[in-house]
DNA sequence: ACCTGAACACCGTTCAAGT
DNA sequence: ACCTGAACACCGTTCAAGT
């Protein structure tokens, strides 16, 4: 026992733990003892490596979001609204493509690991992966044309939609028991015990409405800039 | 000691004291021994009003549910796009002016209790407050003339909206320390210091931009069904 | 019915001790 | 430097005992 020549922990082994053991069982079944266990050392051992258990949930947050995909916004100069199309790649697309392209890798990354994202969703703080996200999608927009106020204003609310619809299945929300919808009570929702049956589209069906429709707002607003 | 021939407690007084410490400290702050030394009695009393904490849990979150005005989907017969105007009342108003009072309305009541937002935002469950908000979001949009699956989407899309606006202020998730942002790493938050010290006007523009870009999103394909 | 203290199996974290 | 066991002040919950 006691320190072996070569050491049993590193930063990275423990974060991989922590977050099959968040997404597995919830963030409530992480304690520094089960986590412990669950990589065949003391509970005390992992303060070598972390001061706080806050710290290494900061780390695990961060390597989420550092599969983000942010290439969509590489670009040398970012093109308007009349840009050549083609959703892929990272040069010459329009603000509205690379968000949607963004969106939706934000939201995948999230969506795989809904059991972290109350965390994550508390802000960038100062973690370098959600900082460089933050800069880049900022970036972006400004470059494109739109003035920073608006510019912070598109990051808030896309943090707000994608973290939202991350955040939790809203067809699983809903109790699969049918005789929780009294008619007498909740006159509309005789066909809600089958929402969660249908989990997957329901939900990946409200994001891809929300995320057009919100393109689409915005590209309104984009028009008036002129 | 032992049984008082008044009550000391009650339910209401529990989730009022425990909505209180979760206010004021976080979710985690709540414990039974906790909540019951605020209550001045000894931790097990708490058990003669509730099963577990997650069932106290439960009753504060439906209460917070409970503060959301559902008055403007209560019209006899909903109009569509071309009703009368005039965004107060509950009658003859349109679906996107009903959606709109709601969702600020929903936002409010969740933003007061920020904390409490992750629990929440899990699904109406088996909650009556919760379950009667779903009740009402997706008849006035169907009597509104929205397919019911479309009525779904857009009551999934407004939720992961709110809840997401909701869960944690943009503007105060970024540092106010100016020496966060370096330059080298981060070219464009040059400025990110500043936006903690304007949390409110951010978080809030965010939001009405937000919603009104969904609402004229939504419109566009409400126009595309007849 | 409604409260109490004692007890159980847990927590995060500190610290002295080992190599 | 990196691991250990013992210890501290906490948890949620059960249960027998009191009125």
């Amino acid at each position: 026992m006691a320190r072996p020549r070569t050491p049993l922990l590193s930063r990275e082994r423990i974060v991989a733990a922590a977050l099959r053991l968040i997404d597995d069982e919830g963030l409530d079944a992480l304690s520094t003892r089960r986590l412990a266990t669950e990589l065949s050392v003391s509970g005390p051992s992992l303060y070598n490596h972390f001061a706080t258990k806050d710290e290494l949930l900061d780390a695990v947050v961060d390597s989420v979001i550092g599969e983000v995909d942010l290439s969509m916004f590489s670009t040398d100069s970012a093109s308007g609204t009349s840009g050549t199309s083609g959703s892929a790649g990272g040069v010459g697309i329009t603000w509205q493509e690379a968000l949607r392209d963004w969106a939706r890798s934000y939201r995948a990354a999230l969506a795989a690991h809904p059991n972290i994202v109350p965390v994550l969703a508390q802000g960038p703080g100062r973690r370098p992966n959600a900082l460089r996200l933050a800069d880049a999608v900022f970036g972006h927009l400004v470059e494109s044309g739109w003035p920073r106020g608006q510019a912070t204003r598109i990051g808030a609310l896309m943090r707000y939609f994608v973290t939202g619809s991350a955040l939790a299945s809203f067809a699983a929300g809903f109790p699969a028991d049918a005789e929780v919808y009294d008619a007498a009570d909740y006159p509309h929702l005789g066909e809600a015990h089958r929402l969660a049956g249908h989990r997957g589209t329901v939900d990946e069906g409200a994001f891809e409405t929300g995320l057009e429709a919100l393109l689409d707002g915005l590209a309104l607003r984009y028009a008036r800039l002129a």
